[in-house]
DNA sequence: AAGGTACTCAACCGCAAATTA
DNA sequence: CTAATTTGCGGTTGAGTACCT
């Protein structure tokens, strides 16, 4: 391990994260350009990581003809020019599963993004650190969210949903609310979490609109298969509103004193083994695999069996019962 | 219409792990 | 085995834009 040379791209030409396109020299006195990137130079990297796929990155930035550092390539690369990168905002379902996903993870943005195909980890983070961690400010504050206010957008109501369970929340477990530090957010998170279930998300959201689901399952026969209902989870009594995202009915709320971490796992495992066994391995089609191959050829960064460990524990034990979204693509219809 | 404020997001930085020579 | 290089990650910054007064 070392210090990268004082050459590469970390060189402290400049402090700025700025925009401005700054030059800065390489050890070969090559100008390297910094700050955004131009159309032509998006092309450049777009074709040559289109013919040739991924190799090491500074060979990339010098073969492709641009005069930018490898790291800076690779970003570009994957935050933005990756032809399977989503565009637009966040589904609620994506929203509920990184709120989720988060509780158990914490700030390890790169593995959420693996569970989240063509979402990135700055795209993560950024959401996260610009809206979710406002929400539970708020939540903490015990102030509305100006985002409240704003019920026209489809997000805004979608989030207003989550706001007023948070507000809920936040009379119920004071306790679990009151810092600013990671484990807390966490923890804030988790509190939320367990009302904020991407599971009974997914399934109000087939109830109510199964003609806008569209994708890699069948609503229907998913419902068929399973009876999720929302009585059946923890999180719900099934009485659904028609806006929000089905949180208006009363809120069943578990003793947080009681609940661990494990204990919340187990929990939420036990209704996510039927959803999984039964739904989400069938729905493994073919769709899915020559996107996996077409993915592994462009050199993607996320990898569908990707092994995930965290700490001392068994992250992928954790996390087996957490809905893959390889095998779920939430693509709405317009 | 103008100025101020809040928000979003692309891109940077520094660090550490992994890989290669 | 060591040093050098590359890759990947999380935190942070700041320009551009939307919204508010």
């Amino acid at each position: 391990m070392r210090k990268p040379e004082p050459s590469s791209c970390s060189s402290s030409s400049s402090s700025s994260a700025g925009k401005d396109i700054i030059n800065v020299q390489n050890s070969n006195n090559v100008k390297l350009r910094k700050g955004l990137w131009s159309p032509e130079e998006d092309d450049k990297l777009m074709n040559y990581m289109l013919n040739n796929g991924q190799g090491c990155w500074s060979d990339v930035a010098r073969n492709a003809g641009l005069q930018r550092c490898g790291k800076s390539c690779r970003l570009r690369w994957i935050n933005y020019l990756r032809p399977d990168l989503k565009r637009g905002a966040f589904s609620p379902q994506e929203e509920a599963l990184i709120i989720h996903l988060h509780s158990l993870l914490g700030n390890r943005w790169s593995q959420i993004a693996a569970r989240l195909p063509g979402r990135t980890d700055n795209e993560i983070k950024n959401f996260w650190n610009s809206t979710v961690k406002k929400r539970l400010r708020n939540l903490q504050s015990g102030s509305p969210s100006p985002n409240t206010s704003d019920s026209s957008s489809p997000k805004h109501q979608v989030m207003g949903g989550l706001i007023s369970m948070q507000e809920q929340a936040a009379g119920i477990m004071p306790m679990y609310m009151d810092s600013s530090s990671s484990s807390s957010s966490s923890m804030q998170a988790m509190a939320l979490n367990q009302m904020v279930d991407p599971l009974h998300m997914f399934q109000h959201d087939l109830n109510m609109s199964n003609n806008i689901a569209s994708g890699y399952f069948n609503a229907p026969q998913y419902m068929a298969q399973i009876d999720l209902g929302g009585d059946d989870l923890p999180g719900g009594n099934g009485a659904l509103g028609d806006v929000d995202i089905g949180f208006d009915g009363e809120m069943f709320v578990p003793s947080l004193e009681s609940v661990g971490i494990e204990e919340k796992v187990e929990t939420e495992n036990t209704y996510r083994r039927a959803m999984n066994n039964n739904t989400f391995h069938n729905t493994n089609n073919n769709n899915n695999i020559n996107r996996a191959e077409n993915l592994a050829r462009v050199g993607n960064c996320w990898e569908v069996d990707q092994e995930l460990r965290m700490g001392e524990w068994d992250l992928e034990e954790l996390m087996k019962d957490v809905p893959s979204f390889p095998l779920v693509d939430f693509q709405f219809s317009n």
